[in-house]
DNA sequence: CCTATAATAAGAATGATTCTCATTATTACA
DNA sequence: TGTAATAATGAGAATCATTCTTATTATAGG
C-alpha cells in the first residue's frame, strides 16, 4: 500500500508532533504502528482489542493529538464510532468505501485522469466561492458482497 | 434551487411515506417546509429555534422517519451537531463545501460533464468491490471567505 | 361516533467522547 | 548524573447529542 517504511514513519511523526510542541512517546508510536499494520480504517474499540495495555482516555486523546499533527485522518460515518487511519502523505491520496449495513471502510483510488479532472473542477468551485481548499473526500455509499449474500 | 414546489412535495411525501407505513402528519409537513425554506443543510437546533413549538424528541424522531422514507438526508461532518437537508429528487444532485472553522454547510454542483465521467468510475470501482451503490458523497473541506478574515 | 392504531412530547437513559486530576515519565539544565 | 519543570498518562467522572420509554393525544376506517 505504501512505500514508506517503519523508520521514515517515525521521523514525519517525530517532526510533525515537534512542530505542534507534542512528543513522539510510546504511546503514540504504538497507535501509529496499529494504524499502519491495519489495512483499512479502524476504530478506537478496535484499537483497544489489538492492544490491550493502552488505555481508552489515552487512546482517545492521543489520537486528537495525531490528528492535530496531521498524522492520522479521523473518518466520521453514520455508525457510531469513528474510524482513523494515517494521513494521505503517508498512505497516499484515496477514497472510501462503506458498507452501510456492516460499517466496513475500505480504500479506493480514482484513476490519475479523473482525480485530476476532479482536482481541477473543485478548485474552480472553491474559488468561486472564496473558499480555500484543505482536502476533500469522496465516499461511496452502499453494500458489499457480503452483506449482499 | 429547487423547480418543485410545496404541492409536489406534499405528494412525494404522502407516498414516500406510506410505501413504509408511515402517514405525512403536521409535524413531518412542517420539518419539510423549514428544510426546504433553508437554502442550506441546518441542525437539528437551529430547526428547533426556527419552531419553537416542535418537540425536540419529536424533531429527532421525525427527522428519522423522513430520512428511511428517503426524503431527507442527514450530513455528518467532524461537527457535534448533524445537520440535515431534502433528498437529491427534491433538490438535485449536489455535493457539500464544509467550513471547518465554523461548521456551516453550502452546497455546491459539478459539472454534469465531470460529474458524469466520475459516476461512471465509480461504477467500475464498486464492480470490482463487488459492491452496490447507493449514492456518493463528495465534500470539499476547508475555510470559508468569512472565517479567513 | 367508536375503536384500534399511530404519533406526540416530556423526560429518563444511553453511550461515544471529553475532561479532571493525581501519578508517572521526560526533558533541560546545573 | 541528579533535579526541577513540564508534559504525558490513565482511571474514572462528566458531558452532551441522540435514542428510548411511556402516558397522552390524534387519526383513520368502519
Amino acid at each position: 500500500m505504501s512505500t514508506i517504511n517503519r523508520m521514515d514513519i517515525d521521523q514525519l511523526a517525530t517532526s510533525q508532533l515537534s512542530s505542534i510542541n507534542q512528543r513522539y512517546t510510546t504511546n503514540r508510536r504504538q497507535l501509529i504502528g496499529i494504524l499502519q499494520e491495519a489495512t483499512k480504517p479502524i476504530t478506537i474499540n478496535q484499537i483497544l482489542e489489538s492492544n490491550s495495555d493502552l488505555a481508552q482516555s489515552s487512546v482517545y486523546r492521543n489520537l486528537a493529538v495525531l490528528e492535530q499533527a496531521g498524522l492520522v485522518v479521523r473518518i466520521i460515518t453514520n455508525e457510531d464510532h469513528a474510524h482513523y487511519e494515517l494521513a494521505e502523505h503517508i498512505l497516499d491520496h484515496h477514497h472510501h468505501i462503506i458498507c452501510s449495513p456492516c460499517g466496513e471502510i475500505l480504500d479506493f483510488h480514482l484513476s490519475a485522469k479523473i482525480e485530476k479532472a476532479l482536482e481541477e473542477s473543485l478548485q474552480k468551485i472553491a474559488d468561486e466561492f472564496g473558499f480555500s481548499i484543505d482536502r476533500h473526500r469522496l465516499d461511496l455509499l452502499g453494500t458489499c458482497g457480503d452483506c449482499t449474500e
